[in-house]
DNA sequence: GCCAACGTTGGC
DNA sequence: GCCAACGTTGGC
């Protein structure tokens, strides 16, 4: 599952315990939130329009596919007139916190791992916020978090922090 | 900030 | 149902 780091990261996952994840407005990675993740099914969390962008963190379903009710609250960022409350077109799932990885396993380094040939991620153009990751090709990305050989540090928390957030 | 790739919309 | 126009995503 994909975030901008604007918009919330792995560390606010660890903060937060669990979060709902409202907002997705794309067919294809509402199908898989509504008929496909089930309580328990593991998650990586990827930063997406990073520095670098990557893997950099676990997750879980903790609450599988149910409407996104931001779709019907006017004026909201994510409401979406055409749909309705007795007739819902989003959905979302609820992740928990699993693993920080303290740092990004960076795409490019998925790329060029063997065994992620055909990882969705790894194919050029795609876009896809929430997608499929095969049972093998998570365990090694796991393997690449944990073994921090592949991770990138997150950048010290100095003058970098102290600057004003990107988004309001 | 650029721009390629992609998804969606709407005229016909 | 085609496809051009448009808007968005996201790597770089």
């Amino acid at each position: 599952m994909k975030c901008e780091p604007s918009a919330y990261t792995i560390d606010d996952l660890e903060r937060d315990g669990t979060t709902s994840w409202e907002g997705v407005r794309n067919f294809q990675a509402r199908n898989f939130m509504r008929d496909d993740m089930r309580v328990g099914d593991p998650v990586l969390f990827y930063a997406s329009n990073a520095d670098p962008s990557g893997v950099t963190g676990l997750a879980r379903i903790a609450r599988a596919g149910y409407p996104d009710s931001f779709a019907t609250r006017k004026g909201h960022r994510y409401f979406d007139p055409d749909s309705r409350e007795e007739a819902p077109t989003w959905y979302m799932v609820d992740i928990a916190f699993a693993e920080n990885f303290h740092g990004t396993v960076p795409l490019e380094t998925l790329k060029h791992t063997k065994g992620l040939e055909k990882m969705v991620v790894t194919q050029k153009g795609s876009r896809l916020s929430v997608q499929p990751v095969a049972a093998a090709e998570y365990d090694i990305v796991v393997a690449l978090g944990r073994g921090g050989a592949a991770v990138v540090p997150a950048p010290a928390r100095t003058a970098k922090s102290a600057k004003r957030p990107r988004k309001a």
